[in-house]
DNA sequence: AATTATTTTTAGACAAACCTAAATTATTTT
DNA sequence: AAAATAATTTAGGTTTGTCTAAAAATAATT
């Protein structure tokens, strides 16, 4: 399955997408990528005959399960070369991100590999967001997007998506650390806010922001 | 001046192909691109309208002085990420080219000056070939290429095209190492052998292949 | 439930880079 | 110097990914 620089930037866009909202749309997609809700129509009906993708006219798109293995793949490399960047080439972690646009459609499998070896298999890139392995396996996801709260989800946290001194303030005073277990109660719709509990203490409420910069995984 | 990918791999076969041969012929160009010939003038005529070729129809191409210079800085974006897959990540030095025709394409300028600061700057890549430097200069050349040989210039060896037994035997044999000096006489076209004098003495022939293996500088 | 507004798809075109086949120019041979 | 051969260009078409404008389907409003 070989595919072009557009046709991973659609599958791509579609993964981020589908991560926060559900089934992703045609004006969704054509915002997302900066072109035409008529351009992403022809775009959708050739993924779908390359079985990358679910598809049926006027009702969204969501990744098939070899489309999701794609994006993974896409997400992975761009996220091991933001890690190459900033480490080894010293480029700040905020300007990083358009030439890893660049470099993660480099199709070479054996270079992934050796990249991720060179780099010592980061499990997370400079904006703290969670790297996928070479199985497209990703153990992490931001707390935000726990959308499928089955009640009483226990997770746990692993890392945080940044190191300023607002976050590490708010987590010193709701007594959050890194290995800190949680469950996850429920998910409030009006504010995406989320109710956790800690240890069975009385449940605490974790606003939209802060539950985006929290990366955990379900145990 | 932003190039395409095509541009650039019309560009990179035209700087290549005119240090061996002079002017570059329609055909020459298709058999290097593997293209054919009518794609080949279509490409040329969008290439000079961008002032990169100086080309007249049936009378071949050379590069514009900017078409040389974009073609360095493809070289040695190309070079560099083959030192860098060769000293960094452990490819075999006859496995990278693929994935360097690949790298050589990614645009940011920033990128290339601090891979460079990364790998030391490099004088020459794992096949022998020297590296551009920032500027687009390149001080070595193929021995070979010295086509315009003026009579009586004056050279220094500053590389090999490889470590082989072989050629190491016969450079041993001819009382040839980095930094010898030489004179080259003559060029000829038959067998493209090439003769010079070290030191003023007696001159030697050099066969092409060996020409080809060495990397020498004006002096 | 009917109308209006929004979203999405279809239809027809365009630029880039390629193709084949035919015409033109250059080169070689006689 | 004319004829034959080879190299190159032109003419007209194809595919990929884009576009605009118009049609169709869905969603929202009255």
């Amino acid at each position: 399955m070989n595919l072009t620089k557009t046709e991973e930037n659609y599958i791509k866009a579609i993964f981020h997408l589908q991560q926060s909202e559900g089934n992703v749309t045609t004006n969704q997609l054509a915002a997302s990528i900066l072109t035409k809700p008529a351009s992403v129509t022809d775009m959708l009906k050739k993924l779908t005959s390359k079985n990358l993708i679910d598809y049926e006219p006027y009702q969204g798109v969501r990744l098939s399960k070899e489309g999701k293995k794609q994006a993974l793949m896409i997400v992975r490399k761009h996220r091991l070369w933001e890690y190459f960047l900033v480490e080894k080439l010293q480029f700040g972690w905020d300007e990083v991100h358009e030439v890893a646009e660049e470099l993660e459609h480099i199709s070479s499998k054996k270079l992934v590999e050796k990249l991720d070896a060179f780099l010592e298999h980061p499990k997370f890139d400079p904006h703290g967001d969670p790297i996928p392995d070479s199985n497209g396996n990703m153990v992490y996801m931001r707390l935000y997007n726990l959308k499928d709260v089955k009640p009483h989800v226990l997770v746990e946290l692993c890392n945080v998506g940044s190191q300023s001194a607002e976050l590490l303030d708010l987590l010193k005073h709701k007594n959050i650390v890194i290995g800190t277990r949680m469950e996850v109660l429920r998910k409030f719709s009006f504010d995406n806010s989320v109710e956790i509990s800690i240890k069975n203490k009385p449940a605490i409420t974790i606003s939209q922001q802060l539950s985006e910069a929290l990366f955990v995984k379900l145990i």
